[in-house]
DNA sequence: CCAATAGTGTCTGTGAGACAGTATGAG
DNA sequence: CTCATACTGTCTCACAGACACTATTGG
């Protein structure tokens, strides 16, 4: 059957759902889009592998999100395949989409200069008119993190390197949209083994906070039980 | 930049990794291949999508199946995307793997007339050689799967639709390698609510046993601490 | 001193592991 | 009856939730 590869090919894209935190709030990174279809519409930074450049589909969405921000995420994991024959207006189109982390100060310098990018919370989301499918794609991806944080400590990639327990407090619930107990976390960071506890402190009106950071070698911890069930 | 989609375009392809029970073993439906390249090795089924027939990649992946076992598997779900230069001869690849169950029995009597595919023990494939990387793909699709028999109950869909809990507790020591707790098992079909007890019995040498079957309309429970940890 | 934030001590609750004990079928 | 397999009772243990209590900073 020489004939299979004639059959004709679906558009094949490649598109990120990068979060953030952001004065306390979750937001994900929009590009306006400079083309049609959906010209001026807001959607996800993302867009066509070119093989003669990216090694696999992970460079894809490096790339394509540094051209956008400038820099790398932290956390990079595919999220799922989109297909279908109706979601883009040019024809039958595949779209493995990615969601990933990166802590915002480091960010911010960047994006203005590069491109028309911006930060929107996950709550005001609504308000805009985004391009193709991508309102549904990034309400997957919160929920595939929302599911990943009751389980590991992934939320750090949304802080600086340095960070404290209520700046990852914070975070977590801001990700799950309810509160959970300091303790827990704590316990959590003890026996995740991933942190290292540095000497420095920061302070914000009251007792000062340790600073952690992520050990150099470190694994992603599983633990057995869900957070705030 | 109109230019965009000339870039060359690389092959996508859609491959399932297909579970199921049989003689208490793990097996995986390997099929041999008729074409180079790896002309003769045990590969996945899998192959292109066909936008003229598939409304998306899910429908690719039952349709390849359907040629292959002359059914539908009860449970399909994207594992994830394998791509790079080097995994296909022929150039660039983009495979988009799924995995899934049946029960055993249902399968049996269609494979051996449609084509030559075979079910394959885990614990045996390492004796065969397989085409691309489908052993390693493999691999990912058992990690998943074992992940996700911590904390749910799909290995159901491994077993007909009446089953005993001996069935289950069996399916689910085959999937992640030890052995559980009988009482564990029948407190999570209890709490899942997601089972028919009925009143038929099935016996096999001593008391009989109660057979089970999943509601109509169950969604699959996800329980918030493992199992066997 | 007080207010505010950080961190500890410790009790309760839930669900898994372990395993002895009881029930029910076949011969 | 005995044997094999199915099921129950119940204890322990690990870890999350709750929340009062102590510690440390700035004013």
């Amino acid at each position: 059957m020489k004939t299979t590869l004639q059959i004709e090919k679906p558009f094949f894209t490649v598109d990120s759902v990068l979060f953030t935190m952001q004065e306390n709030e979750l937001k994900v990174l929009m590009v306006k889009r400079a083309e049609p279809p959906f010209e001026g519409r807001l959607g996800l930074p993302g867009g066509f592998i070119d093989i003669s450049i990216d090694q696999d589909t992970d460079m894809t969405a490096r790339r394509k999100l540094m051209n956008k921000t400038g820099l790398n995420p932290n956390y990079l994991e595919q999220l799922q395949v989109i297909s279908g024959a109706h979601r883009d207006p040019r024809g039958f189109s595949v779209t493995l989409a990615y969601y990933a982390l990166v802590a915002h100060q480091i960010v911010k310098p960047h994006i203005a200069s590069v491109e028309e990018a911006r930060w929107i919370s996950v709550n005001e989301l609504s308000k805009f008119a985004i391009a193709f499918d991508h309102q549904h794609i990034i309400e997957l991806a919160l929920q595939r993190l929302q599911q990943k944080t009751l389980y590991s400590m992934i939320p750090v990639f949304c802080l600086p390197q340095k960070f404290s327990i209520t700046q990852l407090m914070t975070v977590i619930e801001a990700i799950i949209g309810k509160p959970i107990q300091r303790k827990s976390l704590m316990r959590r960071i003890e026996a995740s083994e991933m942190f290292d506890i540095s000497d420095e402190k920061i302070s914000s009106g009251g007792r000062s906070a340790h600073l952690y950071t992520l050990k150099q070698d470190a694994d992603i911890f599983n633990f057995e039980r869900n957070l705030g069930a």
